[in-house]
DNA sequence: GACCAGGTAGCAA
DNA sequence: TTGCTACATGGT
């Protein structure tokens, strides 16, 4: 195989804040220059399974509204505009969400981060990434999806270079416990076998109703309110999805405290209320903005 | 060493 | 329903 394809896009899409936010962990980073003109920006790989074959993909921003892209398929112009949501214009949505914020917070991180866009990966990969993540640093958890990967996917070298897909849920249910554990995923590893071996036997198939969609996730093993939200919000398009972790919380308490609440699930929902269909987006700005915050 | 990281399962009241 | 606690691992 070889990179036959290329193209690009002209979107406003900051792609080093939009994968390295913690919405998917699908992505690696490599450097080089994929381009002629691309001058600091770091390039993305990732391998997706398309119907039993596999695609290989590169991106790299030139500034923040170029997109440049190489691929094995030709299909790789359509899955980046699905995966980066380039439907959805972010100006207007940004919009809307500040003229419904009466704290200045999410137009201030709106003001930081303007291009931050909210991802839509596959569900599979995205259920398993976000089992993964309970109690885990967003770096840790990065290295734990690829590691399974390296493990469980398939992989191909282009260029002297490797790569690997994240497993499908066939391949993936050939892992035992203990091939997780040699994986450092700790109490997860029973979590991620369950977890496939039910969707290995019954396919994972989500209501288009949030709320049904919600307690189907939250049956598998690993998977309680807000794991369920991240898969809603980042593997099956539930936009208005507020998902409430300790960042959240903390910006509730800070920003919002009519808002906040013991109960996560009830910050979740009010949240949820404040902001209408594009919740989830708010919900990314608060997140990005307390984390990046917090480094300084 | 204690504390924390995109929490959840299991169990008690 | 809500309120505990144990849970694997690595960074600070």
């Amino acid at each position: 195989m070889e990179f036959k394809y290329n193209g690009e896009y002209n979107m406003p899409i900051d792609l080093r804040t939009t994968i390295e936010s913690g919405q998917t962990f699908l992505w690696n980073k490599t450097n080089g220059n994929m381009f002629e003109d691309d001058i600091n920006n770091p390039i993305y790989s990732t391998v997706r399974n398309i119907n039993d074959e596999i695609m290989v993909l590169k991106i790299q921003n030139n500034n923040d509204n170029t997109l440049k892209w190489k691929s094995t398929h030709q299909q790789a112009e359509k899955y980046i505009y699905n995966v980066f949501q380039f439907d959805k214009n972010i100006r207007e949505i940004q919009d809307t969400l500040i003229k419904k914020d009466d704290t200045e917070i999410i137009k201030k991180s709106i003001n930081e981060f303007p291009n931050l866009r909210i991802i839509h990966e596959p569900l599979f990969p995205t259920l398993i990434s976000f089992i993964c993540s309970t109690q885990m640093r967003v770096e840790r958890i990065h290295e734990m999806v690829q590691s399974l990967s390296k493990e469980f996917g398939k992989s191909i070298e282009i260029d002297a270079e490797k790569y690997y897909s994240f497993p499908t849920v066939n391949e993936l249910s050939n892992a035992t416990k203990k091939d997780l554990d040699k994986l450092k995923l700790g109490y997860r590893s029973k979590y991620v076998i369950e977890t496939t071996k039910m969707i290995k036997d019954n396919p994972l198939e989500l209501s288009s109703e949030v709320s049904k969609a919600r307690k189907q996730l939250q049956e598998y093993m690993g998977v309680g309110p807000k794991v369920a939200d991240c898969v809603l919000l980042y593997g099956a398009g539930f936009q208005s999805v507020v998902p409430v972790d300790v960042w959240i919380e903390r910006a509730a308490k800070e920003y919002y405290p009519e808002l906040s609440d013991k109960s996560r699930n009830k910050i979740a929902r009010n949240l949820e209320n404040k902001y209408g269909d594009y919740a989830g987006f708010a919900q990314a700005y608060l997140f990005h903005y307390m984390r990046m915050k917090n480094q300084f």
